[in-house]
DNA sequence: CTGAAAGCGCTAACAA
DNA sequence: TTGTTAGCGCTTTCAG
């Protein structure tokens, strides 16, 4: 037997309604109390709070009065339970502090208030375990998840999971899932021809350490040994360098860079942020930009305005894939079949700044 | 009699269940169909899907297959009716795109995550009615409101919706809310008095314009004269200039500034955004930063160390600010009565760079 | 204008 | 191990 004593003396304390003592949990004030302290049937008091026509000016004032004072709220439960209408979209991103996806973000809380939905955000650092984690969470709480995947594995749990699902993002993976993508193979073309016209050759590559051990294709530095290749330009190994996805993982690449290859012309970088801390170390290190070294990012970040020198990049529509992707999200949830969601791509645009 | 025809017709499309051509809304599948398909009761489901241990692992299986062939998905909000477990927060922001709420936002996930929160994400950007809004989405959606909120009736609105409620930035104003404040007071005069002691005595301010118009007092504007009064240091009516909260907005309140005040030697400036537009619209005009003009930002926003020259400002703990009001708003909810919750306080800390 | 009945989809408690 | 019985709190018929 296990000792009563100590469980009662919990359950006591839990669900005590001692009006002297406040308990630790207040009890939930429902339609029911309302409607009793006010000498009504619930049905009318739920006529006052929605607001519906069929109810007496002043009895409607009582009860919300009455409602008010005691504090009532209405359960979205056992609202959401009867009328299905309020839709609840679960938006998954690797990272708040990268500006990339704050912008997506903006998209898709936009698109979403458009129609009345809601957005939850999760952040899953684009660690294993909690990406997996993270669609568990989805599958529980959302009508549809919108989601930055890094992991395949996390992709298939997602493709199994019967929840409607958008990738922000499909890169070039098996069609697993619908989703919208980047053309990367588009961006990373218009910039390297770019850097090429302007005389470079020896044109460096600082790519995302997570990347290294990817299985998914078309990663950005494929695509760079790619266009290098049909270009004719023999790609020495040293000139590809892991960092990682931050300033100063691009600053302190750019060091190892320089100590091996001091004669490179141009470095194309996985993205912005390494773009510019790559700069930013460069210059520290007394090279002159672009005369020395010219850089070229991928993002489109609005930080790379603000940079001394001003950053040339392969500028992605961050905001409209997020629009796009709610889109996409909704002929979901309309019905639409997940085969029947036309790709949508998203066209990166080169813009030329001071750093080329 | 209303045409009856009509009305047949729509009901007829919705409640159609033919097999053949898909209808727009496919009906849930619910525990019940997956009962009835596998011959158990729902209980017996419910015991499969919530992996309870009372359950011939046989069943089990059998169960979890049919139902993921049928597609089902339990409800969240049955669910969340009989289990009232599953909390959630609505964070309330004003503009995704300023670096600073995601500094916020990435310390309230965090610290939701570790309660198993979940975190509904609104933008208000600090639109009048946006803000009323979204208090009844609140009020109608989540657990514990977590807000960022610019008018004096919004804040109005949220302390008397019965809905508990945390402040991010309580700002000076009548304590209707628990929340957190941040020191701006002490984070001016340290900034202040850093310029003052380096012999700065014409310090120009570039306020948020959206703050000319506020009911709110301490803004720090008005801490900046009350400083500068301190000091003895008579302010020129002209070295006040309004901005639009934005790099744009500091650049052309800087271009105003200057137009009307060539000989002001420091800018104090709302935010590190504003701050940031200043120096770049200053140099661009040929003045050297900070010989000519030093910059002082407030916020600490990352960006700061990437421009030239990387930007003194006073630093807020963004993140902290986040997991405090997090932490507050479980107080709330654990029962701590609205008055008992403890004031935070979030202390700037000016950090010097090359800008001053 | 108001109330009674039914049920949204699920799980906790109790029986079998 | 499984099924039955009660709700969770609300809104939607349908009667009065």
């Amino acid at each position: 037997m296990p000792p009563p004593a100590v469980r009662d003396i919990t359950k006591g304390r839990r669900g005590g309604y001692s009006p002297i003592v406040p308990t630790n949990r207040k009890p939930r004030v429902t339609i029911d109390h309302v409607a009793r302290a006010t000498g009504v049937s619930r049905q009318t008091v739920s006529r006052a709070i929605n607001n519906k026509t069929e109810i007496d000016p002043e009895t409607r004032q009582r009860i919300l009065d009455a409602a008010r004072a005691m504090g009532y709220r209405p359960s979205r439960f056992a609202r959401g339970l009867v009328r299905q209408d309020v839709i609840t979209i679960g938006l998954v991103i690797a990272d708040v502090l990268n500006p990339f996806f704050p912008e997506v973000t903006a998209g898709v809380l936009q698109a979403a208030e458009r129609r009345g939905w809601q957005v939850v955000v999760y952040n899953t650092g684009s660690e294993y375990r909690k990406e997996l984690e993270v669609i568990d969470m989805l599958f529980d709480q959302v009508d549809v998840g919108v989601a930055f995947l890094f992991h395949n594995d996390a992709i298939a749990k997602a493709a199994g999971a019967n929840l409607p699902f958008i990738l922000l993002d499909t890169g070039g993976r098996a069609p697993a899932l619908p989703g919208v993508r980047i053309d990367f193979e588009s961006g990373t073309r218009q910039g390297l021809e770019y850097l090429i016209s302007r005389g470079h050759r020896r044109i460096a590559m600082l790519d995302d350490e997570m990347y290294l051990s990817s299985e998914a294709p078309n990663t950005r530095r494929e695509l760079y040994l790619k266009v290098m290749d049909e270009r004719g330009i023999t790609v020495d190994a040293g000139w590809i360098q892991p960092a990682h996805n931050s300033v100063e993982g691009g600053a302190a690449a750019m060091e190892r860079l320089l100590a091996a290859h001091r004669d490179v012309t141009a470095v194309f970088a996985y993205n912005d942020m390494i773009a510019i801390g790559a700069q930013l170390r460069a210059r520290k290190l007394g090279l002159r930009v672009p005369e020395d070294c010219a850089f070229l990012g991928f993002d489109g970040l609005s930080v790379g305005e603000l940079v001394e020198p001003p950053l040339t990049t392969l500028h992605i529509d961050k905001r409209r894939l997020g629009e796009v992707a709610v889109e996409q999200a909704a002929l979901l949830l309309g019905g639409t079949d997940e085969g029947e969601i036309p790709e949508a791509v998203i066209e990166p645009q080169l813009i030329v700044r001071a750093s080329t």
